[in-house]
DNA sequence: CTTTCAACTGAACATCTGTTCAGTTAATGT
DNA sequence: ACATTAACTGAACAGATGTTCAGTTGAAAG
């Protein structure tokens, strides 16, 4: 094979999701054209088609590994724990994890509308997976007597909607480091929680 | 003048919003055309423009008219009361107004990056004005000593995150009416600004 | 040096985009 | 009955859209 070392697809193809990933977040999918993202990385509409097979698998995709990075990352948190230390860890994670990845975290939550259904039930599955590793902290903490929740679900869902929050604002660099924060957070979840 | 009682203006007039409004939050305010929100309503695109000078402003003006439908209701709560039962008020408002409305909520929330910086600059400073709002109920419970925040600005905009994510999942004619659902989320957020 | 072929170009495809505007229609006031 | 004119049509505008593909390029393998 021709080009196998100093071939351009092993750059060109990371580009391009950077590229897309960047353009997506900052201007919606819809409003980004092929065009663009190509303009970006420097190389023709054309060239775009060798590394995914359309534009609607290329945001797919930047879903789909965000998700999966997510959810592996989330799985190293320590499970022996009790439930508070437990939620404590979950909360630092997701600010620290989110914060890191605006544009990923961006996506994700505001393209939804622009996937094929199919695609758009393997992210939904994998958000759901998410919530459910929260939730199963939450029934541990009412079940040890630690919280007490009108509806454990539903609290889940508060919670991350609350820490989402942090993206709109936080900007590293600003007058709080991420650790306070996280100290903020952390006291607001552990008391709406609290019994 | 002709035509001026059973001019269709004043029914088209609604309807262009009510089909916009329908298809920029379903859709999103890049992905649906001028001439497809023309067939909505049954007329042609060109018609369009004797309701709005462009689809620009035709989205500023959803946006516009919903935040100050928003902050009218708001300004209409009790002021008078210690700062929990203004807080809880707010809860219970913000909750209904918005699973009243969600379309405009979706739309004011998701399409802001489609505005131009100018029209960007007043929805923001709309928007600004209702934290505002939530703000001085959280400072005057610091003051009475009933709440204590680490950060009255970031738990005002917790607040607001926790809350807006009841219209993610929140369906009428579900398990729950929005009673319940003021209840559980007043418990969160009482609990959580709570000294 | 020659062959190979991954990576890329550039043009073409049919279709859609927001917006304008001369012209048509029909309900209204006189 | 007639003139007025708000409301709307339908075509046109210049340009953008996602995607395809025959052809070019140049670095590496033989």
């Amino acid at each position: 094979m021709a080009r196998t070392a100093g071939s351009h697809s092993d750059i060109t193809g990371p580009r391009v999701r950077a590229a897309a990933l960047r353009l997506f977040a900052r201007h919606g999918f819809a409003a980004v054209s092929m065009r663009r993202i190509a303009g970006e990385v420097g190389v023709q509409a054309g060239a775009l088609y060798n590394y995914t097979p359309d534009k609607q698998t290329l945001l797919f995709e930047l879903m789909q590994t965000h998700m999966e990075d997510l959810l592996a990352d989330f799985a190293r948190l320590e499970s022996g724990a009790d439930a508070l230390a437990r939620l404590e860890a979950f909360t630092r994670f997701h600010i620290d994890f989110h914060s890191s990845r605006p544009d990923e975290v961006f996506i994700a939550y505001m393209e939804l509308r622009n996937l094929t259904p199919e695609n758009f039930a393997v992210i939904e599955s994998l958000r759901g997976a998410y919530e459910d590793g929260v939730t199963a902290i939450l029934r541990q903490g009412q079940a040890e007597g630690t919280f007490a929740l009108p509806d454990a679900r539903i609290a889940t869902r508060a919670v991350i909607a609350m820490l989402n929050g942090v993206n709109t604002w936080f900007r590293a660099g600003g007058p709080l480091t991420l650790g306070q924060v996280g100290d903020i957070y952390w006291d607001m979840v552990r008391k709406a929680v609290s019994a």
